[in-house]
RNA sequence: GCCGAGGUAGCUCAGUGGUUAGAGCGAACGACUCAUAAUCGUUAGGUCGAGGGUUCAAGUCCCUCCCUCGGCACCA
């Protein structure tokens, strides 16, 4: 494996607070597998911040008479306390109203422009005609011309299917104010995808590691390449660096467009953050770094074909700047993904999650009521990696209860007391028997077998196997019973217990990326000291400008854990253990229900 | 309509052409009672959506059909 590895997580969009399908599909997977990587001693960087332009956040600012930056700037806090409290290790979470994103942004739409990769077309527009904005095709309805539906959408009709323009609507009507839209010829920019059609195909071709379903989406899309529209008629979004439309407040950049690139302009953000502004350099010029993206499958068209056709025609050209500028001959063309790990979606109680219905749990809420580790547990183990899933509060109180407590709650508990009332620190191992070498080299094996896994981006599966390894420990002890031996001979119950103990500090290690609060807790119970793995925090970053934001970050170079076998030192002394999980009672399942239905009707 | 994914034990899901199709949970029985009434062991439970085909061999590959879900590019 190669030393640098970037985690692009998906950026969330700031018009809401975010539910658990959210951090289901990008932000707990991408946790596990930074940790992971960052614990085998790799050199980590975990991106991404919230996407804060486009329609919808000026609808929400609409509707409450505020600016969108106002909305923006609210979202971007309540997403990253979210975020915090889950404890995603990110080395910047930063957000995409920054001078930084600006910066770069426009840079690579300058450079793909003047490459001639950027076109310039006229087409027809749709704008309400009360208020003047550019109405999205999806935010007009009316009746479908084909089938007679009256609720069919300005791009496509629910009931028949079929792909609509808006032009064609009979009756169209805003979806926001009920008014007609008016048409008007609107002139934008175009990205050229289908001159990248031909390198994309060569290159996802090759990429045989991605999961199946991301690469046979992809490849369909490129059988149909048109150029796609990179700006609108938006006042909200990064202005277009062009002279003629430097000033104009009518026309900005396309949020995708500038969404994508955060995952550099992030990067480059943290390289100055840090004090060495040529950092970012380590991972998106350097052809031996592999880039991981995280998202949910909505996002695999802008990961798969738009953001790497961007890369394909930034190529070398163009200078992101922020450090030392290279000569022209000499610079190195940015990473192209390595892979792409889109995950399925969430639903809720078998409905899909919806935020007007009340059909949703949002993460803030639901770290007010329970721990973190509970639900990455959950949503790591039962969550959407290969198919949709369905989150209900039965099945998490389950998992929590029948799994988490019972297993590996229960098997450090269990160990750890009877440790503590005896001997108050590690034992001093006699002579290990076959049976308890047997053990210890088995549980050891994990770390081959659970980080095979993890590279390969199979978070159940890998989870899984801890637990399996979990399961076997509980055997030995039930098996050896040493609470019946320490009666006749101190010195093999010591040894048992030692032999328990030093397993679960190497099972410790293996669950730091899915549980890192519990292991932390842990981690200090076995006696240690510091951080295995954290801790992350927020700082204040003031621009060139005098604005001035918050970004979720951490110095991770402190992590005393280390991807392999620890050697728990014996004599050790313990602090006094308590239980790592709270079993959640039956009634939970009731509470919740009667939550949600309250929502839905209220 | 087009494209794609799924349909495997009561439930949630693994299964890379090759013994008798697996795991967890649930169930039954037994053991243990150190531990958050947790744990450990044993057992029961499946014509792998239906029907054809290829193959020495099919849950796995091919075809047809049924059912569920998703996407279809100016929502992000």
């Amino acid at each position: 494996m190669p030393d640098y590895i970037l985690v692009a997580v998906a950026w969330p969009y700031a018009s809401g607070p975010r539910h658990l399908g959210h951090v289901a599909g990008f932000g707990v997977p991408a946790d596990i597998f930074a940790r992971y990587q960052r614990l085998k001693g790799h050199r980590v960087l975990m991106v991404s911040g919230t996407d804060e332009h486009g329609t919808p956040v000026t609808l929400v600012a609409d509707k409450e008479g505020v600016s969108p930056k106002e909305v923006a700037d609210r979202y971007n806090r309540i997403i990253g306390d979210d975020l915090y409290r889950l404890g995603l290790s990110y080395d910047l979470f930063t957000r995409t109203t920054t001078r930084n994103h600006y910066r770069v942004v426009q840079d690579l739409f300058k450079t793909l422009y003047e490459k001639g990769y950027i076109l310039k077309q006229t087409t027809l527009g749709a704008f309400a005609s009360t208020t003047g904005r550019a109405l999205p095709d999806r935010y007009i309805e009316g009746t479908c011309p084909i089938c007679g539906y009256a609720e069919a959408r300005g791009d496509q009709c629910d009931n028949c299917g079929s792909q609509l323009d808006p032009v064609d609507l009979i009756n169209p009507r805003s979806k926001i104010d009920g008014s007609p839209p008016v048409f008007r010829e609107t002139e934008h920019f175009f990205l050229d995808l289908p001159a990248f059609a031909e390198q994309l195909a060569v290159w996802i071709g090759a990429q045989e590691h991605w999961r199946p379903n991301v690469r046979t989406f992809s490849l369909n899309l490129l059988k149909d390449l048109k150029p796609r529209a990179i700006t609108r008629d938006l006042d909200w979004g990064v202005p277009i660096p062009l002279p003629e439309f430097a000033d104009r407040d009518d026309k900005k950049i396309y949020v995708w467009f500038d969404a994508v690139i955060g995952y550099l302009s992030a990067s480059v953000e943290w390289a100055n953050n840090c004090g060495t502004p040529d950092a970012w350099r380590e991972w998106w010029q350097n052809p031996n770094s592999r880039h991981y993206y995280f998202m949910g499958k909505d996002n695999i068209v802008f990961h798969t074909i738009i953001w790497p056709g961007m890369l394909l025609g930034y190529g070398s050209g163009g200078e992101i700047g922020g450090g030392s500028v290279a000569a022209e001959s000499e610079r190195v063309p940015l990473q192209l993904p390595f892979n792409i790990v889109s995950s399925e979606f969430l639903t809720m109680e078998g409905r899909k999650f919806s935020s007007s219905r009340g059909i949703v749990i949002y993460v803030n809420d639901f770290l007010e009521r329970y721990d973190p580790d509970p639900l990455r547990y959950f949503l790591t183990i039962a969550g959407p990696e290969n198919q949709d899933t369905d989150f209900t509060w039965a099945e998490f109180v389950r998992r929590n209860n029948d799994e988490l407590v019972a297993t590996w709650g229960n098997l450090v508990n269990r160990a750890l007391t009877n440790v503590y009332r005896h001997f108050k620190a590690v034992p001093q191992p006699s002579a290990l028997t076959q049976t308890d070498l047997r053990l210890i080299e088995h549980i050891e094996h994990g770390f081959g077998t659970v980080g095979d896994l993890l590279d390969n981006a199979r978070f159940k599966a890998a989870l899984t196997e801890v637990m399996r390894l979990a399961m076997q420990v509980n055997s030995y002890l039930s098996d050896q019973e040493p609470w019946k031996v320490i009666k006749t001979d101190r010195e093999r119950a010591g040894t048992m217990l030692y032999v328990a103990l030093r397993c679960i500090d190497n099972l410790k290690t293996m669950m730091t990326p899915f549980l890192p609060f519990t292991s932390q807790k842990l981690h200090e119970m076995l006696g240690y000291e510091g951080y295995i793995a954290g801790p992350l925090e927020f700082r204040e970053y003031t621009e060139s400008d005098g604005s001035v934001h918050r970004g979720l970050t951490g110095d991770y170079s402190g992590w005393r854990g280390h991807w392999q076998p620890g050697s728990l030192p014996a004599g050790q002394a313990l602090r006094e253990p308590q239980p790592l999980f709270k079993k959640l009672d039956e009634q939970v399942v009731a509470e919740e229900l009667a939550r949600m239905e309250q929502r839905a009707s209220g």
